[in-house]
DNA sequence: TCTTCCATGTCAGGATTTTGACATAGGGGA
DNA sequence: TCCCCTATGTCAAAATCCTGACATGGAAGA
């Protein structure tokens, strides 16, 4: 269709508020923002909430694939757990036979704080959804992993 | 209370890697990465970066507005305006005549090394860009908007 | 004028996250 | 078997960022 694009218009724009990148930060610090403020009447971080959600679709994940699967380092998602360990919403053996990695799984406790928090985390994630035309959810969703996947996420 | 969702159709997804949040996420952490090891050997960190950007495009801004700019605290964006100004990038008055906001502004050396580093950081823009249809792009800037403002952000 | 309110710059403290490093466990070849 | 390579968990230190707080400058209104 139209090709017509005689000159690279992907982002000459001279500001920088029009480049992508710079509507990623936005929209991912809004996000953050607004977790983050949800979230604390509820006693959770975002990086615990991210880490309960994880271990709730996918019980006995290790350290290092929660962190892979939240973005952080082992290191942080190491500390992350130690508090959700403190506070017995998760649980985590000792020791194990094979292996190094010590597969986590959600206590009850957990599992209840996890339900409480996802209403709200759930409504902001409605607010972003309703927030532009919904035949788009599609792409856009597609579109972000592209991306993601073209820097090498 | 709450009558029961009669339907939860926006993304009723049972895991939680199809909801908005979780690709925002990922693309944000994938493009951070990708712009931290790109900036490193330029001797900058990524908010650094996003200062000077900022700060060529609209010479002059205050610590604050510079803050809102980069979706930071003021008291992050002075100990980044600190190292700058140690490195001899940007320049600040220690006095104004009028108001409490101190303008600050690039240094020749400051100009220098954002267009050094401004080259990689297109590189990267230009790779998500070109990750996905051209068409979509106004689409996908102002749904990102659309979210960040729906988010109060 | 004076008083209230908001924005700004800054300090102090703590929380979070990262970088760097090390030891261990397991798999795959030579 | 032995060696190499990768992955994992963990420790230590530093960097980064945020929350809470305070004092100042300016504007708006009584």
């Amino acid at each position: 269709m139209e090709d017509r694009t005689p000159v690279p218009p992907p982002h000459p724009a001279d500001d920088v508020t029009e480049h992508v990148g710079y509507r990623l930060k936005r929209a991912a610090a809004a996000l953050r923002g607004a977790m983050d403020k949800a979230l604390r009447e509820h006693g959770l971080t975002v990086p615990q909430y991210a880490c309960l959600e994880l271990l709730d679709q996918r019980p006995g994940l290790s350290n290092a694939e929660l962190a892979r699967g939240t973005f952080v380092t082992r290191q942080s998602m190491n500390v992350v757990l130690r508090g959700l360990q403190d506070a017995g919403l998760i649980s985590r053996p000792a020791t194990t036979d094979h292996g190094r990695a010590l597969p986590a799984h959600l206590t009850e406790r957990g599992r209840e704080r996890l339900h409480a928090a996802r209403s709200a985390v759930y409504a902001i994630e409605r607010t972003m959804v309703d927030a532009f035309p919904q035949r788009r959810l599609a792409a856009l969703l597609t579109d972000l992993d592209r991306m993601a996947d073209a820097l090498g996420g």
